[in-house]
DNA sequence: TATTGTTATACTCTATAACTATA
DNA sequence: TATAGTTATAGAGTATAACAATA
């Protein structure tokens, strides 16, 4: 159990990541804000699912998924479908033009990451990588592992 | 050099951290809202300073920094001089009433921290707090560092 | 003329609550 | 009656631009 203070300097460093996520955001392509790009990523990964499924990938509510998702559906990113189980249910799937703006989003913050992370070891961007995961599912989002296996087995390892 | 869908994972997970700062942000005490915190945490931690610098610190335009700051001193948390050497500037000093309010802020969100992460190593604690800080240094925010020393140096190891 | 800081405006993200449709 | 999803509203964060005062 660490003393307070190291606990007070990562919520520090966790409240002033802003500017990073800030600076990331400013690569994504014109029309398509931070939350239509998770919406995009999240389906890009998982596949077709449902607005409560991917409200609970994006561990907002549903309503905040709910304006996201009208935002790519919009723009043709995204098709929603009734479920024809439960026709409360809407299944929402990406769509070519879709795939289009993933990718495109993708490669830009993948190399501006690249391009502000170019001093770094491999083993460190991963390292990063599986202690911001590990974070996340130990704050409850147990959709954030890497891979599905027991989200506390992983320690400070690069990713497989 | 990574691959590209390194960069990617690593950029989804920082895209998904907001999950844990709006946890975190839920803590605080009534009426200081997370830039609050963020300016009596930077003045407790540094002291006195410009506007300009604050801005520096947060990492947001000056704008901002501006109505943050605006906020606090109007809950008497913080007051604002004018620098005599140079009238347009404001020296913005925590006042003690800011110290309580942040030391209330601090054990919460340590507390909480303390509590989610209980399963953790101390290592893999201060791992990430010196990763994070070391990302935000890549980023160009240079006064991220955990202390004076250069920025690149720091690796993976537990900050001392 | 340039700089420090404030204010007005606008945009994004978020949650709560009220509402519709279906189970 | 309960659940899936939408919409209205409100609050917080941010940036840009226009402005005031001072250098």
């Amino acid at each position: 159990m660490l003393v307070q203070r190291h606990y007070e300097e990562l919520a520090r460093q966790l409240s002033a990541i802003g500017a990073v996520k800030r600076d990331l955001a400013r690569t994504l392509p014109q029309d398509c804000p931070d939350g239509s790009a998770a919406v995009l990523t999240l389906l890009g990964r998982y596949g077709e699912m449902r607005m409560s499924r991917l409200a609970e990938l994006l561990a907002v509510d549903m309503s905040v998924t709910s304006r996201h998702v009208a935002h790519v559906a919009d723009r043709g990113w995204v098709d929603r479908s009734s479920d024809p189980t439960d026709k409360r249910s809407r299944i929402v799937r990406i769509t070519p033009e879709g795939e289009r703006q993933l990718k495109e989003l993708s490669e830009s913050s993948a190399q501006l990451l690249a391009h502000r992370l170019r001093g770094w070891s491999d083993n460190d961007v991963a390292q990063l990588t599986v202690l911001i995961s590990r974070l996340r599912s130990s704050f409850g989002d147990c959709r954030s592992v890497l891979r599905c296996s027991r989200p506390t087995e992983q320690t400070t390892r690069a990713p497989a």
